[in-house]
DNA sequence: GTCGATTTGTTCGTATGTATC
DNA sequence: TGATACATACGAACAAATCGA
């Protein structure tokens, strides 16, 4: 008996996502800069050769995935692809605590990323001042000074990181019965004097907020 | 001259949006498990008073953000979505050499943090042995040891980052040329000593490579 | 301010391909 | 082999939003 070498059969693509790939790499090769205009879906339609309902398919995964944005009576556009997404953020689902509490440790990883590298790149970060006057709320003041140290930094994929779980925490109410321990100003005066040791150490207190 | 506030307009969601939403509301509350079988396409454009054409759009939504797996033929059957999704993967695309920098940080920042919560966990890594005996591949042994490690991690959402990142600079052959100058072995005695600085200092090597 | 052209949003009917029994 | 159930794909038509003459 012969030797038979099996392969994994090889499917076609559906159409919606040939037409997907087509389209990014259309966007891509033609150096199609942000806001630009697409031609319509009809012409789309005729210059790939389907129908204009598989055109579409392939175009709602383009918005959905935020390379489009297609507006009725406009035309479509295009846009920035974020470097992360989140599915139930996309969504707009509710989550439960298990799930909440992994991105909270995620969150978190982050933002000792983009304070550490902000050290390292000896970030100026002088300028800072608390938002609110109401000294509770340590979270919120917290976010606006990890997006302050991070807008100066050179990989904004921290940033994306860090707002998506951020956000989604906020939208989920993770935060409305965790107050944290320690204030603001902790962080920021640490910052100051460049004293790594102690913020790892007010860093490693969040992570321990159940 | 009076005061105007100015809110947003509520445009009303598409039809594709409100069915996307619905179905997994649906999902989460039936507590449909993995893997069980939604009603047909027609069935479910029915119950929901919409055309197959936009119940379709809505389901590519879906089907592209992990909740659902359609089968020609079979059906459309419930899946488990990923805690993050990175577009340019989905659309196999390939990215700039700046991107592929970023996201090389994240998966570092990921694997070091893989690392030492491995350590607070004491996790027990004597069972790991290298995978091949061509000594030369450094990046594939050590994704091997850092997937090792997470898997038995009580977040998994720090291996579905490290996953995502690591397999999208192998997909644009990141590593290509790009030989790390350490061994595995270093860091696996390292962790069973449980040399933290140690273990910090490999990790910054790895970081500092260009 | 209205009208008409343009473009996306939505629907329906029909035909085809594919898996299961 | 045939029948059934299902997703896939197409095209024509109409609705709604936008923009400019």
């Amino acid at each position: 008996m012969d030797k038979i070498k099996l392969n994994p059969v090889q499917r076609l693509p559906r159409t919606f996502e040939q037409v997907s790939k087509q389209i990014v790499n259309y966007l891509t090769s033609e150096k199609l800069s942000n806001r630009s205009k697409l031609p319509t879906e009809r012409t789309l339609s005729t210059l790939l050769g389907v129908s204009r309902s598989s055109l579409r398919e392939g175009l709602r995964v383009l918005e959905l995935l935020g390379y489009l944005d297609s507006r009725q009576g406009e035309g479509t556009f295009v846009s920035e692809p974020p470097p992360f997404i989140v599915p139930s953020r996309v969504l707009t689902q509710k989550l439960d605590p298990a799930s909440l509490k992994h991105y909270y440790e995620i969150s978190i990883m982050c933002a000792e990323q983009i304070v550490m590298l902000s050290l390292q790149e000896s970030i100026d970060n002088n300028i800072f001042k608390s938002k609110s006057n109401s000294p509770n709320n340590f979270w919120s003041e917290f976010a606006y000074w990890i997006e302050s140290l991070s807008s100066q930094l050179q990989n904004p994929y921290f940033l994306s990181l860090w707002q998506n779980t951020y956000h989604l925490l906020i939208e989920n109410n993770y935060f409305l019965h965790r107050d944290a321990p320690v204030e603001i100003n902790t962080f920021v005066e640490s910052f100051a004097e460049k004293d790594e040791s102690k913020l790892k150490q007010l860093l490693f207190t969040l992570s321990r907020i159940t």
